[in-house]
DNA sequence: GCCGTTTTCGGCCCGACTGTTTTCAGTCG
């Protein structure tokens, strides 16, 4: 995996113990340090390989922040970075993750009564200690106990992978959809981003009623706790320790009220900025006229970026990493859009042992979603437990010649999903491999090679005639399984050169390539295939996500080959076993 | 610490809520 991430992890690291070490969050040093982080995570090239003054001329990223970027890159430490953690240790640090408590009064009560960790905390609660801190008392004493007994529950720094936090959401918005007082009813916040984490599920409702709103919420199955009630804003704990903020406003104000609360935050930052050169202010009720209280714009999202003078961006776009630039300029992506995809290249049937539904019960599914191609690729024979033996894939390939007729017009190709050995290596043998249509060549083992060794095996597969597209890149699953190490540039630069396709794979668990990887393969000009490595009838929805997250990515439609017609596509294929 | 058709200094987004206050600081999103 590219050191870019890394970077951006230990800029975001600086900018957490600024924040401490200047008392606010607001010092224009931290905000510095996270513009220069999120700056990284949008560079389309590897740090390592970015010279100071290439560094300096990537927006957000000063002359000192290059310096300390290339400190890392050289030596493996930042020694303002180890000043600072020096000076905050991490049980010091750990007491800001307790809601209520940020660096003013974390510095208040270490110089007051001398605390310096959580536990320090809990008894100077215990001995009644803290209601004699100026602006302490005993209120304060009984909600930081309680936010210290759940922390690790619901704490400010805990994310749930997408995975699990979707859907819940999607459970609570159609819960609620029903309730005849919701006009409209959206999730928010990082979710509508398609972040692959989110921190608290926002749930954002258009009602004239909002009491019958709130009330309907709080009667919902998944709730365990409420939080808090109010007329406009109640939060709740689902059993799973997820917090769920929920939010009604009326509906001339849910498109400035969407904007505002799906962020990032950073974004909504700088329409707020486009507003003020125009005279104008907005916050999460209107666009406004600056000083009076005439509306500029309200209703929709589309009106209010209108306003501002830009095309509407996208949800998964909106981080700051460039799309308020490419709005400007009119260069945005032609995005990759759901209803573009006109094929599923990675599916698996009960053939691999992993697999749950027979052949004809996929074929029916993916022809009831309307797609004109298909590939079934169950895995290939070196597959330790799930592998299929040449017999076995020689038979399946009759069996689908005999149905090709009854799925007309849909195109069946034969394919299979090959594993990476160490050496690059694949099961079967060349001329076998000749005989499948399509072919995804994956890793499945040895996730903790070294990096050159991992970028050889990969780039090796890419080279052999019959691998048109390599599988879930770098085998990360979120939240458990970190992605192997690759040296991205290289293996970018192979794809475009043998013409293999890098797969996006839709699972919620995986969605690999990570957008950021996407980015910088597309921008490069590799071809990118997303498919949803279905095991279940079910997992054949999954493509909308992998959609999404291309998007994150930044993908234009031209960039995936499976958008294309199934005779454009079918040359793409042809041409790179031709080439050799 | 970064940035610049109001350039090399002087700016840098907006509002709600809470608990402690007598007018507000700190925290949060």
């Amino acid at each position: 995996m590219s050191r870019n991430r890394e970077v951006a992890r230990l800029l975001g690291e600086l900018a957490l113990l600024t924040e401490l070490d200047e008392g606010s969050p607001q010092a224009f040093r931290v905000r510095a340090y996270d513009n220069a982080a999120r700056a990284v995570n949008g560079l389309t090239l590897d740090v390592d390989s970015m010279s100071e003054s290439r560094l300096i001329a990537t927006k957000g990223i000063g002359k000192s922040t290059a310096q300390k970027i290339r400190e890392y890159v050289e030596t493996g430490t930042i020694t303002k970075l180890e000043e600072l953690r020096e000076k905050y240790p991490p049980e010091y640090v750990h007491l800001t993750r307790i809601p209520g408590l940020g660096p003013k009064r974390v510095a208040l009560l270490h110089e007051e009564l001398g605390i310096g960790s959580v536990e320090d905390l809990r008894r100077a609660i215990d001995e009644q200690a803290l209601r004699d801190v100026a602006g302490f008392g005993p209120k304060s004493e009984a909600k930081l106990l309680q936010s210290i007994e759940r922390l690790g529950l619901s704490g400010k720094e805990r994310r749930t992978p997408i995975e699990h936090a979707l859907p819940i959401a999607e459970e609570i918005v159609s819960g609620l959809a029903t309730s005849r007082a919701v006009e409209a009813i959206e999730y928010a916040g990082s979710l509508r981003r398609f972040r692959e984490t989110i921190g608290d599920i926002d749930i954002l409702v258009s009602a004239g009623d909002h009491n019958a709103v709130m009330g309907a919420f709080l009667q919902l199955a998944v709730v365990e706790e409420v939080l808090g009630r109010g007329d406009t804003k109640s939060s709740v704990l689902t059993h799973a320790g997820m917090q769920v903020d929920l939010r009604v406003v009326d509906p001339d104000q849910y498109g400035a009220a969407l904007l505002y609360f799906t962020g990032s935050k950073a974004h909504n930052i700088r329409l707020r900025q486009l507003a003020l050169e125009r005279d104008w202010t907005l916050n999460e009720y209107a666009l406004w006229e600056a000083g009076s209280d005439e509306v500029v714009a309200s209703r929709t999202e589309v009106e209010i970026y209108d306003a501002l003078g830009i095309p509407f961006i996208e949800p998964p776009l909106r981080e700051d990493t460039g799309e308020i630039e490419a709005a400007q300029e009119h260069t945005l992506p032609d995005l990759v859009r759901f209803t573009d995809i006109k094929g599923d290249l990675h599916v698996h049937t009960e053939l691999s042992g992993d697999g749950h539904e027979t052949l004809e019960d996929m074929l029916d599914a993916v022809a009831a979603r309307g797609m004109d191609y298909v590939a079934i690729t169950d895995h290939g024979e070196d597959l330790r437990i799930n592998g299929v033996s040449r017999g076995q894939m020689l038979a399946q390939r009759e069996r689908i010649a005999g149905l090709a007729k009854r799925y007309e017009p849909m195109r069946i190709l034969h394919g299979c999903e090959l594993n990476i050995d160490r050496a690059g290596d694949l099961d079967y043998d060349r001329e076998f491999l000749m005989g499948f249509d399509w072919c995804v060549a994956s890793v499945h083992s040895l996730f903790d090679l070294d990096r050159a060794a991992q970028t050889q095996r990969v780039v090796a597969a890419m080279r052999h005639p019959a691998v048109n597209a390599i599988g879930h890149l770098t085998g990360r699953q979120i939240g458990s399984r970190p992605a192997i190490e690759l040296d991205l540039d290289a293996v970018i630069e192979a794809a475009v050169e043998t013409g293999t396709a890098l797969e996006i794979n839709s699972h919620l668990r995986r969605l690999d390539l990570a957008p950021e990887v996407a980015r910088r393969a597309a921008v490069a000009g590799a071809d990118l295939v997303i498919s949803t490595d279905a095991h279940t009838v079910g997992e054949l929805d999954q493509m909308q996500w992998g959609v999404l997250n291309a998007q994150r990515g930044w993908v234009d439609k031209s960039r995936v080959v499976n958008t294309r017609p199934v005779d454009e596509f079918l040359e793409w294929v042809a041409a790179k076993r031709t080439s050799r």
